[in-house]
RNA sequence: GGGAAGGUACCGAAGCGGUCAAACGGGGCAGACUGUAAAUCUGUUGGCUCAGCCUUCGUAGGUUCGAAUCCUGCCCUUCCCA
C-alpha cells in the first residue's frame, strides 16, 4: 500500500493535486508540513500533522516539519477573524526548541537513513531577507488580483468584517509560499501536506514555484478534524489538550481520548494510531458488540497514550481511572501505599491544611469553603451537598453541618474531596 | 468634525420609579438514567453570621421616602454622514 492509499483509507485526505501520487511511486519524494511555534508544546491539533509525516516516513519519503519562526511572527488569517498578536523573537527560539523535542517522539531524526527527518525554521531564511529584495523577487511573481482571491483574504476584507485586515497578514501567504519555494529550491521538497484550512497558502507556493523557476510542485491536505456533536477538537472546558506532560497530564490526556464518542472514536482511531485496516475494523466490530465496554475508546486511548507519553504513563492512567471510576470505596483508597496513591492522584489539585485542626474536628464548610478554595463560596458547598454531590473519600457527605475529624484522614495524611463523579480534590495535611 | 443607537449577571437578551438579586434563552455546575457517552428529565447558577442582611444593572454625582429604571458630567462600543 502506497502512502496516498495508506492516508485514502484512513479519511486523511482532503484535496491531493493530480499527479501527486504518481511523483511519489516514481521517486522517493520530501514533503513537508508547518507548523506555527505559538507555544512551547504541541496539541493534539497537530497531531494529524505529525502523523502525515509519520506516514510519509514509513512509506519511504522524507518527512521535512516547517517551525514557523518567520510565519509565526506574522500569523496566519486562514480562519481568524481577527488580527493576530505577534511574538517576540525570545519567545520563538524557546518555543522552538520545545517543539524539536516533541516531534523526536514521531520521527526518526537520527539514524543514517536516507529518508532521515528533518527540522527546519523559516527563521533562518526569512530574516535575512530585506524587504526589497521580497517584493522584487518574489512579490514580482504574484499579482494581487491572486492573492485576493484566497478564502482567507476574502473573508477578511469583505464587507462584513469589522476589524479589516493589516498589510502583514496579506503578506502571509507569500511568505508561506516563498517557504515552499526556498525548500523546492534547497531540499528538493516538492510536496506540501497541511490542513485543508491550508489549501489557498499551499497553492500561493505552488504557483510560485510555477512561475518562478517553472517547477512543478504538489498538495495534499488533510480534513480538519470535527467532532460528531459540532464541538472543537481538542479543546475542553479546560482548555487545549497538549502533549506536554506539563501542561496536560498523561492522566487527563489518556481521559480525553477515552471520552471520545463512539462516531468520533471511528475516525479517530484510523487518523491517530498505526493499528492496521485489518486490526481497526476487528475492533470496531468488537466494540460494537458490547459498545458499553468501550474497547474502541481504550484502544485509541492506548495507543495514543503510549505514543506520546510512555506505556508506564499509560498503565498509571489506566489505574487511577480504575480507582477514580470504578466502585473503589474508601476502604480499598486507604489500602493504597502512599506512592501508588500519590501517582493515582498526580495532576489532581492538592490543597494544605493544618493537620492539628483535622484531628481535632473541622467544620465541613470551614475545610472546604474557607480553609481551601475547593469550593468558592459557602453558598456552593451547600447546593452540592443538598443536590447530594459531595462525597469525601469516595463516600456521599450529606450533611451540611458535618464535622471532618481523624477518622477521615487516609495515609496518614491525606483527605480526598469529590465535587460530583469527575472533579477530585486532594488536602493534604501539613 | 456632524448625527443616531447603546453599555444589565459567564454569554445573548428583557426590564424603563417600588412586588428586582433582576424574566427568558444559551452555557456552567450538580442529581437521576447510562457506557466515565449521547439524548432526556430534575435541581441550581452574587455573597453572608441565610424566613434577615450586604454588594451588584459602564462610571461619578444628583432628584426621590424609594432608582437598573428619571436628570447631569465622564468613559467606552456600534452604526450613518464628512
Amino acid at each position: 500500500m502506497n502512502f496516498v492509499e495508506e492516508l485514502t483509507w484512513r479519511g486523511m485526505i482532503h484535496d491531493i493535486m493530480p499527479g501527486t501520487e504518481e511523483l511519489m511511486e516514481k521517486e522517493m519524494i520530501s514533503a513537508y508540513v508547518g507548523i506555527d511555534p505559538t507555544a512551547d508544546s504541541l496539541h493534539i491539533g497537530h497531531l494529524v500533522g505529525v502523523m502525515m509525516l509519520k506516514h510519509l516516513q514509513l512509506s519511504g519519503h522524507r518527512p521535512l516539519a516547517l517551525v514557523g519562526g518567520a510565519t509565526g511572527m506574522i500569523g496566519d488569517p486562514s480562519g481568524k477573524s481577527a488580527e493576530r498578536n505577534l511574538l517576540d523573537e525570545e519567545t520563538l527560539r524557546h518555543n522552538q526548541n520545545a517543539l524539536k523535542a516533541q516531534l523526536a517522539k514521531f520521527l526518526d531524526f537520527e539514524s543514517e537513513i536516507p529518508n532521515k527527518a528533518e527540522i527546519v525554521n523559516n527563521y533562518d531564511w526569512m530574516s535575512n531577507f530585506s524587504f526589497l529584495d521580497f517584493i522584487r523577487d518574489i512579490g514580482k511573481h504574484i499579482t494581487v488580483n491572486y492573492m485576493m482571491s484566497k478564502e482567507s483574504v476574502k473573508k477578511r476584507i469583505g464587507a462584513d468584517s469589522k476589524t479589516g485586515m493589516s498589510f502583514t497578514e496579506f503578506s502571509y501567504q507569500l511568505v508561506q509560499g516563498y517557504d515552499f519555494l526556498h525548500l523546492y529550491n534547497e531540499k528538493n521538497c516538492k510536496v506540501q501536506m497541511g490542513g485543508a484550512d491550508q489549501w489557498g497558502n499551499i497553492t500561493t507556493g505552488t504557483e510560485l514555484i510555477r512561475r518562478k523557476v517553472q517547477g512543478e510542485a504538489f498538495a495534499i491536505t488533510c480534513p480538519l478534524i470535527t467532532k460528531a456533536d459540532g464541538g472543537k477538537f481538542g479543546k475542553t472546558e479546560s482548555g487545549n489538550i497538549w502533549l506536554d506532560p506539563e501542561r496536560t497530564t498523561p492522566y487527563a490526556f489518556y481521559q480525553f481520548w477515552l471520552n471520545v464518542s463512539d462516531e468520533d472514536a471511528k475516525k479517530y482511531i484510523k487518523i491517530f494510531t498505526l493499528l492496521s485496516k485489518d486490526e481497526i475494523d476487528n475492533i470496531i466490530a468488537e466494540h460494537f458488540k458490547e459498545p458499553g465496554f468501550r474497547l474502541l475508546q481504550k484502544k485509541l486511548a492506548e495507543e495514543i497514550t503510549v505514543m506520546v507519553h510512555s506505556r508506564d504513563e499509560y498503565e498509571m492512567a489506566v489505574k487511577a481511572s480504575k480507582i477514580l471510576f470504578g466502585k473503589a470505596t474508601s476502604d480499598e483508597l486507604s489500602k493504597l501505599n502512599e506512592a501508588t496513591f500519590l501517582a493515582v492522584f498526580d495532576g489532581v489539585p492538592v490543597f494544605e491544611v493544618n493537620k492539628s485542626e483535622v484531628e481535632a474536628g473541622i467544620h465541613i464548610m470551614e475545610l472546604l469553603a474557607d480553609k481551601t478554595t475547593i469550593f468558592p463560596s459557602k453558598g456552593e458547598l451547600k447546593r452540592t451537598i443538598k443536590g447530594n454531590g459531595l462525597s469525601i473519600n469516595k463516600e456521599k457527605f450529606t450533611d451540611e453541618n458535618g464535622i471532618v475529624d481523624s477518622k477521615y484522614i487516609i495515609n496518614k495524611k491525606y483527605i480526598l474531596a469529590q465535587k460530583g463523579k469527575k472533579n477530585y480534590f486532594l488536602i493534604t495535611l501539613v
